[in-house]
DNA sequence: CTGAAAGCGCTTACAG
DNA sequence: CTGAAAGCGCTTACAG
């Protein structure tokens, strides 16, 4: 990290020009001549100049990095393929371009927007990505007063505010209840996600209105928070019910492979006598016994667009919204039709 | 991120001060009367003054940052829930002192050891941690080369270059093994991670060394890469040998849960017929069927650790290895003593 | 099309 | 103990 740096000094006395120009001719500014500009992007490349991020930063009041904050429970977020598709997502347009990415990770929602704010205050950033979207969201409001360039995975309730990336993910949903029912299931329950989380009670509304459209009560809906250990207890209380459900649609997947533990354990086969489905595609579900069903996006599709996107917003001061093919269904081995009454 | 920012010298005339001695009182550095001091920092509190980070980097050659590179393939990654759980680590000791986190994803040797590079050449953080080591790791000469504080997680086969944090995992395969032997197992194989990988390598040593006390032979092993689809690839090549083993200790808990997707699939019962057992502590282990015997090891001190132990590095020009307590034994429900060889 | 100069907001010798 | 000035390495009006 010592080196002797080589500057833009250095680059323009090679050249026989002045600084300003080397750096009209770096940042493709016109007012350069074509031939100047040529010979003084050769000098630079001889010298092997890199121009040096910070002093470009304080002139432009500008970083070249986009920053992530992530409020998770370590353990969920461990669990959670999402983050690490996404973020290659991420890097795949960052990194060709020189930009970096600053990544925060804290633990309640106060911490989260001091962190937004300092992230953005020090301009250690240019923009933000907001991710796992609430109710109520005063990261949009933050950000919004700051005037920090923002982009949303998925929609927030304010539309219009920032430009969103969007996957949908209810439809993911609607295909799992519309195929237990064909598969014969009418008592099918939802182990839900955290609900101050849009994406959480949109998957429970999601479910619900699939079942309503198939004529079936979604009565059987037990509130938990993603974690495998929610996911667990939860299917717990499902198969203590007096009238147990025949199908279970977890709203992610770790939900329902710590599911599937539980019915293994209980000594209930599945799928011959319990369908249960997932959410997200995480590989591992590929590997259970039997191999999950559920509902799989492209992350890194979804990182390489919002880095895309937030980009762009930065540029031009406005981006439209994007939408991506919605998650995809996975079918694999996890459901059946339910077995004959008799054998309950 | 308009806002009319304030600055040092606001700081300086509204204390009747130059803007030098706003600095010293800042940076506590002695030449500042003690009362002068006081009322500066009184003034810059009262005016809300943050010193702009970009500002102070290009004075000082320093960036408040700290870069973590990860060349993984993301399914591995997302499976694995180290990385999270260091972050937060890393993140609780960055946090409060300031300092940010530039995270890269990478995939393939090249593209790491130029974001290495890049990062340094561009002054964007001021060390680096060092993860996932392997042999003849490229990166410590790059490192040493360009002068770059870094820590490694784990001993590199060179030591003394860097300070090490460390956690060790050889007695957790050690311990393993011992179990494993205790309930009468014998024929014990082991499904290897990457090998290229110091820690792939190191575990697979201490399992044979284990095997070797315990005076038997570690024939069984097969290389896997710490993916989830290698577990099951290398649990069928084992069951499909003349001779089974009646245990199997896995390199990482997903190649075990894996493996006993694949034992389930074949109808051997675990722990009954088959005895498994993991490494790393994942969340998830803890709620498949049986819950996987494992070894943890507590990543979030780690991260703590190595963040420490870089920030020292950097501020003293030289830090300690450390030795953190090492990986523990997290016994649970998929040991137990082989099926009698009548029924196999 | 090009140059000289001021400015971004800090830090750091150098004088006093 | 304190002030005035130069410097970090760029960018950007402003003149010509």
């Amino acid at each position: 990290m010592a080196k002797p740096q080589i500057t833009i000094s250095d680059v323009a006395s090679h050249a026989g020009v002045s600084k300003g120009l080397v750096s009209f001719a770096l940042n493709g500014r016109n007012g350069v001549a074509p031939q100047t500009r040529r010979r003084i992007l050769s000098v630079a490349a001889e010298l092997g100049w890199r121009p040096s991020v910070t002093a470009r930063s304080l002139s432009n009041r500008t970083s070249l990095a986009l920053g992530f904050v992530l409020r998770r429970n370590p353990d969920v977020l461990a669990a959670d393929p999402f983050f690490a598709a996404f973020m290659s997502g991420v890097e795949s347009v960052l990194a060709p371009r020189g930009w970096a990415l600053v990544l925060s990770m804290v633990s309640d929602a106060e911490s989260e927007l001091q962190t937004y704010r300092r992230l953005c205050a020090d301009h250690r950033v240019d923009g933000v990505f907001l991710s796992d979207l609430r109710h109520d969201d005063a990261r949009i409001e933050l950000l919004r007063a700051i005037g920090a360039p923002a982009v949303t995975l998925g929609y927030p309730e304010e539309r219009g505010i920032f430009p969103a990336v969007d996957l949908d993910d209810t439809l993911g949903v609607t295909q799992m209840v519309r195929l237990l029912v064909s598969q014969g299931h009418r008592r099918i329950a939802h182990v839900a996600g955290t609900q101050e989380m849009l994406h959480g009670s949109r998957r429970r509304d999601a479910f619900c209105s699939a079942m309503a459209a198939a004529g079936l009560q979604p009565d059987m809906i037990i509130g938990a928070d993603f974690s495998a250990a929610a996911g667990a207890q939860a299917t717990k209380a499902l198969l203590d019910q007096r009238i147990r459900p025949t199908a279970i649609v977890y709203a992610n997947d770790p939900m329902a492979i710590a599911g599937l533990g539980v019915l293994q354990h209980r000594g209930i086969r599945v799928p011959a006598d319990m369908s249960i489905t997932g959410f997200d595609g995480i590989d591992l579900g590929n590997y259970v016994h039997p191999a999950l069903t559920t509902v799989g996006s492209d992350a890194h599709l979804w990182g390489q667009s919002a880095a895309e996107t937030l980009l762009a917003l930065i540029t031009n001061h406005q981006a439209p919204d994007l939408e991506l093919p919605p998650a995809e269904l996975m079918l694999r081995s996890s459901t059946a039709p339910p077995a004959p009454a008799g054998n309950r």
